[in-house]
DNA sequence: AAGGGCCTAATTTTT
DNA sequence: TTAGGCCCTT
């Protein structure tokens, strides 16, 4: 046993301890917010290769793509030398290779592409548009609510109607014609060798559904260990029961206070009703020491999650004594909260905070635009996790089109993008183009078609490119290939075009660092560039900067000043979430999330006014904000209540000018009364 | 059949 | 504000 790895075992608490060191039978650990549950999980998986376990036998699942990388690096950490976990990752990606592997005996093609969220919504609208469902007088669920019925009725594990009931209650009159639209979509997919992230849980459970195939995947894993296991859904816990029937060999790790991603699916359920899947019941281990934050802090954040209806884990204690209060900010408006996150950021950096050990965490991508204004206005770097826009651009989308229909010529969605920038082709031309696709894929159809009329010259260089492509899968050669071909275009489209030429020069310095097309178009589906430092190249990596983050992804992470914006009725909870108790309670928890992220100082902010987006320039129409719901005026004492203005001065005219006098208590019940 | 222009409705969180 | 859908012109 190497030194690091005893040290990091006597660090245990007896609870810790006991996971670490339960044996085969099937195993639950509740781990509360900071009480190092990915510490007590990677030493798990030490003490079990220490004693004897082969790692290429132990099959670590993720939620997320960061949880998965957190976890690999502290196994990597914890373990001495250079042991490795092959078999670690997130579900999904998990699914994909499993299922190139089985592709021939489950008759799949084994070089499927994968479709991401807009691809499959893209797909989705063809088939709507083909199958004349939205013709009628009344209006039918637009392409994306379509895709998120669709998965919402795989990933439960449910009817159309039970997810229409659920989840969708103003869809429940296009029952019939939904159901004629999914079987319509799963037979395209299938006609394209397409798969969706969906199709990746789903095939592989299924799979599963063979004995004879559950018993040879289940074989190969000795230890099969879930993280987040609050946020699966029904559909990965009939996976894992399907590989693991007896639960011999199976941890699972959680915590139910921490459930945030029931707009996916999750069940928290899967978490709760574990331990009686088998008989006996599995091994409950509960984690309830935070290491993380200090107790004031952790005093709020117990306070916030009392108040929720239902709960099943205790209030977390600490060790941490001392520190200050979290602080409960009001500042005038957004643009006064980010002044106020910039120099209390600049300041905590003046006491010799590192800027990577703050971060300001919000409940949607786009609360945090004002702020980035004002950390680039004054200089301050920072780096945006969540709301992932770049694989959403326009441009970004349309080479990655080019290289997936080179790659699967029956993939419909990419050809069509495709063969759409060709001047003069459009969507009648291209559906007819692709009706003609046949197993010479991409190219054999494009050289067997006569050039649109003016645009000659591009349906050679198209037909050049693809004959190129298909010649020899060269990686990454592929990469210039479609950059130069698709160089023109971007011209022609886009005003902003140099910008844009950027990013693509960004995608083929990403792309090159991949073995061969298929990974890369696979990897990047299942693993998109999930933060804005990854579009700016990784020379960022080395500096020192903030971290700006929505709630989501910031679980599991952990800063010791946390800022969380808009702490006010209609963003937190949101006005979208606010409808249902148990949409309420998912935002509740989200609020808990965030502050418990938290090791020495805390900010909620509110601010009191938000303008109005559609105005003029000097326009001054704004809606009074009350402070969010979950922080009711009997637990303002765990708080330090403060106001705070910016210096006055500086081109803005509103700054500085005297409060209006409001009954805000009246506002709210007008609001919502 | 393509493409531009206008109107309308939706608007979060992630694999 | 913007993305998507629909209609009208070329």
């Amino acid at each position: 046993m190497s030194r690091i790895m005893a040290q990091a075992f006597d660090d245990l608490n007896a609870e810790q301890r006991a996971a670490v060191e339960h044996g085969l039978e099937p195993l639950l650990v509740i781990a509360g917010a900071g009480s190092g549950k990915t510490k007590t999980l990677s030493c798990r998986v030490a003490h079990l290769v220490a004693n004897g376990a082969d790692p290429t036998r132990i099959l670590l699942l993720t939620f997320s793509r960061r949880a998965a990388s957190e976890m690999i690096a502290r196994v990597g950490k914890v373990m001495s030398g250079d042991v490795r976990i092959p078999w670690a990752g997130t579900f999904h990606a998990i699914g994909a290779r499993l299922l190139r592997e089985l592709a021939p005996v489950i008759g799949i093609d084994p070089e499927f592409t994968i479709h991401d969220r807009s691809d499959s919504a893209d797909l989705m609208g063809m088939v709507r548009q083909e199958l004349g469902v939205a013709t009628g007088a009344k209006r039918f669920p637009m392409k994306g609510t379509c895709l998120a019925i669709y998965s919402r009725v795989v990933n439960a594990d449910e009817t159309i109607a039970d997810a229409l009931a659920n989840a969708f209650p103003w869809c429940r009159e296009w029952e019939a014609e939904l159901k004629r639209l999914f079987a319509a979509y799963v037979e395209a997919k299938q006609k394209q060798d397409v798969l969706d992230y969906d199709d990746l849980l789903w095939l592989w459970a299924e799979a599963m559904q063979e004995p004879a195939l559950a018993q040879e995947v289940g074989a190969r894993f000795d230890h099969v260990m879930v993280d987040e296991y609050q946020d699966t859904n029904k559909l990965q816990a009939r996976i894992l029961l399907a590989m693991k029937p007896d639960g011999r060999g199976v941890t699972v790790v959680g915590d139910d206070a921490q459930s945030i991603y029931s707009f996916r699916a999750a069940d928290v359920r899967n978490i709760l009703d574990f331990p009686k899947l088998f008989t006996p019941d599995a091994r409950l281990v509960t984690l309830e020491q935070n290491y993380r934050s200090t107790s004031p802090i952790l005093a709020a954040s117990n306070a916030v999650i009392d108040l929720a209806k239902e709960r099943f884990t205790k209030n977390l204690r600490t060790s941490r004594s001392g520190g200050a209060a979290p602080q409960l900010v009001s500042v005038r408006d957004e643009a006064a909260q980010a002044a106020y996150i910039a120099e209390s950021v600049l300041d905590a950096r003046e006491r010799g905070m590192a800027l990577t050990q703050q971060a300001v965490l919000f409940r949607a991508a786009d609360f945090s635009a004002p702020v980035e204004l004002e950390l680039a206005k004054r200089d301050i770097p920072f780096v945006k996790f969540g709301g992932l826009k770049f694989l959403e651009a326009a441009h970004v989308k349309d080479f990655l089109a080019i290289l997936r229909w080179a790659q699967n010529g029956g993939d419909r969605v990419a050809g069509f993008r495709t063969l759409q920038l060709i001047p003069g082709v459009g969507p009648a031309r291209a559906a007819r183009i692709l009706d003609a696709v046949d197993e010479t894929g991409a190219f054999g159809v494009v050289r067997n078609t006569a050039p649109p009329a003016g645009a000659s010259e591009q349906w050679e260089a198209l037909k050049d490119m693809l004959a190129a492509m298909a010649k020899t899968p060269a990686w990454p050669s592929d990469l210039d290939l479609a950059a130069r071909w698709y160089a023109p275009m971007m011209n022609e489209r886009y005003d902003d075009a140099r910008v844009r030429v950027g990013d693509i020069e960004q995608m083929q310095r990403i792309g090159a660092t991949f073995a061969s097309r298929t990974s890369f178009l696979t990897e990047l589906t299942l693993d998109p560039p999930n933060s804005t430092s990854d579009e700016s190249g990784p020379a960022l990596k080395d500096d020192d900067y903030l971290i700006l983050s929505t709630i989501h992804s910031a679980k599991g992470q952990e800063w010791k000043n946390v800022f969380v914006l808009n702490v006010v009725d209609g963003c937190m909870p949101s006005d979208l979430g606010a409808g249902s108790t148990a949409e309420l309670e998912e935002e509740r928890r989200l609020l808990y999330v965030a502050m418990t992220r938290a090791k020495d100082e805390l900010h909620l902010i509110t601010p009191q006014r938000f303008y109005h987006t559609q105005q003029g320039k000097g326009g001054d129409k704004h809606v009074y904000a009350i402070r969010s719901r979950f922080l009711p005026s009997d637990i303002l004492p765990k708080f330090e209540q403060t106001a705070w203005a910016p210096d006055v001065g500086v081109n803005d005219a509103r700054i500085g000018a005297p409060l209006p006098k409001i009954d805000l208590a009246a506002k709210a019940r007008g609001r919502f009364g």
